[in-house]
RNA sequence: GGCCCGUUCGUCUAAGGGUUAGGACACCACCCUUUCACGGUGGUGAUACGAGUUCGAAUCUCGUACGGGCUACCA
């Protein structure tokens, strides 16, 4: 048997990709990566009722937009398709059917409404929520309570029925997770779950396991709300392809939200992004903004979700994506749920943009930009201007508010800002100071600075009683980068021509 | 209710029997800067509780409490 490490991601597209699912992926390549194997994404679509049109091209383009790309998929092709499971339907009823002969299975003919009137029927207190167990399945209408005259007949008379699985009644079924340790199960304690709905499509317990198998994966990774169906798993693939064929699993903690499992609606109620782009849901028309439209740059999204779950033992950080794939270890991964924490968010995607080289940030800047109606014409100048503001922006959007004045003339002065302390001498300051600029030879911002403290020295002003004055002409409002900087960026004929304005409306 | 997983500063975490329990985010103070940041220095702040094993427990065991997940012909 091959051993060579083959992961994959089996998302359901039902919507946008949270945080958790995109952490999940991130997980599932860096060990495909680290150890020279494979990550393949499969499309679990076998719930039709749950179609959401676009949801499959948004989860690809959310994995292009991270950089994480499947080596095998729908979209990327391969040797083991096709990658959705809808299009596999036909392979999935032999296995069920196997199971069947071989006394693992079970034919169940209940009707919706027969398992509605089961949990009413069998509810008490101290069983809010009766499954369809070995205390209960004798109780119903299957091959197992009717005889197999009656069985075959009502198979051939083609009645609506799903294949369950007959979970035995005393063995513990116990794994190793690689995350975990050992887990164990008491097998009467887990119900009989469908694996073969009526429409003949499998259910994800009996598909995971069929397509694991035939995908040859290795190592089959998934977030913490599937441990307790891990049971149903494993006794599957004891049944069906030996138990030393099973991949190794390891279930990840789950990523909270300030009340539990995280749902988009928290982030709709607490101001951060769930999804990792913006999802537009086409039966709402509901909008729900990504990680990405808010402004965080991929590297700094996939770092933070790395260290949420995992670390390197050490204290570093900021780790590229070369970096993560090297030092990555499953051994590693915590097994605690972690609350996400969208300061600590912010601060790492900080952290990348002032790490990030010009280049990289400089198309999307740009775009930004004429989205706020500020059109570049000259890119050296937004290198230039990107270089000295990039360290006091947090998200992308806040390159707007520092950087549009280059390139546009503020629309608004905060005159109220200067009027309090404005008078004759610091007006009479800046119109010398502006015929000293128009003759100036030097134009930068060290020069700038030396002849403006020097003037005000000459006219006994202190320096930084007209600075923000100075900064308030230039810019409009009492933010930026160094004002001095900005006047060097500026250039002398804008730098003076703001200063003239400005003096008027003062 | 049952089952499963979990529990170190507010948050993310380090410390795999012996540390003044370390770091980061956030917060506070000071420095730098008379825009705001960046940066620098310092500070507040945690082993849920109770037993046991041990010379010695955040670390191992058990119990309790608390938190989370699952309990669909959804994934």
């Amino acid at each position: 048997m091959s051993k060579k490490v083959r992961v994959r991601f089996a998302p359901s597209p039902t919507g946008g990709l949270h945080l958790g699912g995109v952490r999940t992926v991130l997980y599932n390549y860096l060990f495909a990566k680290k150890h020279g194997g494979d990550f393949l994404v499969r499309i679990e679509d076998t719930d039709q009722s749950r179609y959401v049109a676009g949801a499959e091209e948004y989860i690809f383009d959310t994995l292009k937009w991270c950089g994480l790309e499947p080596d095998e998929s729908v979209q990327h092709g391969g040797n083991y398709g096709p990658y959705r499971q809808s299009e596999r339907k036909e392979s999935y009823r032999q296995y069920a059917e196997q199971l069947v002969k071989d006394g693992y299975a079970y034919y169940a003919f209940d009707t919706p409404e027969d398992l509605e009137k089961m949990r009413h029927d069998f509810k008490t207190d101290n069983n809010p929520s009766p499954q369809y167990d070995h205390t209960i399945r004798m109780k119903m209408r299957n091959s197992l309570t009717l005889s197999s005259d009656e069985t075959q007949k009502l198979l051939a008379a083609g009645t609506r029925h799903v294949i369950r699985i007959k979970m035995p009644e005393n063995e513990t079924v116990s794994f190793t997770d690689m995350i975990r340790g050992e887990v164990k199960f008491e097998t009467s304690l887990v119900d009989d779950k469908v694996l073969l709905k009526a429409d003949g499509m499998p259910t994800y317990h009996l598909a995971v396991v069929v397509d694991d198998h035939l995908m040859e994966i290795s190592h089959a990774f998934r977030g913490e709300e599937w441990l307790p169906s891990a049971p149903v798993h494993i006794l599957l693939w004891k049944y069906l392809f030996g138990l030393e064929n099973m991949p190794q699993w390891a279930h990840f903690p789950l990523i909270l939200g300030p009340n539990g499992k995280l749902s988009k609606r928290d982030g709709a109620k607490y101001g951060f992004p769930v999804f990792a782009m913006n999802w537009n849901d086409p039966k709402t028309g509901e909008l729900t903004e990504g990680f990405k439209e808010k402004g965080f740059l991929p590297e700094a999204f996939l770092n933070l979700l790395a260290l949420l779950g995992w670390n390197d033992g050490g204290e570093q950080e900021i780790f590229s994506m070369e970096e993560l794939i090297e030092k990555f270890s499953m051994e590693r991964v915590h097994s605690a749920g972690a609350k996400f924490d969208y300061e600590k968010a912010k601060w790492f995607n900080h952290e990348w943009i002032k790490k990030s080289g010009v280049g990289s940030l400089e198309s999307g800047v740009k775009t930004l930009l004429s989205q706020n109606g500020v059109t570049v014409s000259d890119d050296v100048l937004l290198e230039k201007v990107i270089e000295l503001v990039k360290d006091r922006c947090t998200l992308l959007p806040d390159f707007v508010q520092h950087s549009s004045f280059f390139f546009k003339v503020p629309e608004t002065l905060d005159v109220d800002a200067v009027k309090p302390k404005w008078n004759e001498d610091k007006k009479n300051f800046f119109v010398v100071y502006t015929e000293k600029l128009q003759t100036a030879t030097e134009w930068n911002a060290i020069e700038l600075e030396n002849s403006f403290k020097e003037l005000a020295t000459e006219k006994n002003i202190k320096p930084g009683e007209l600075q923000l004055p100075f900064r308030i002409m230039l810019v409009g409002g009492k933010f930026g980068p160094p004002v001095f900087n900005i006047a060097e960026l500026l250039g002398k004929e804008e730098t003076v021509i703001r200063i003239k304005n400005a003096l008027l409306a003062f």
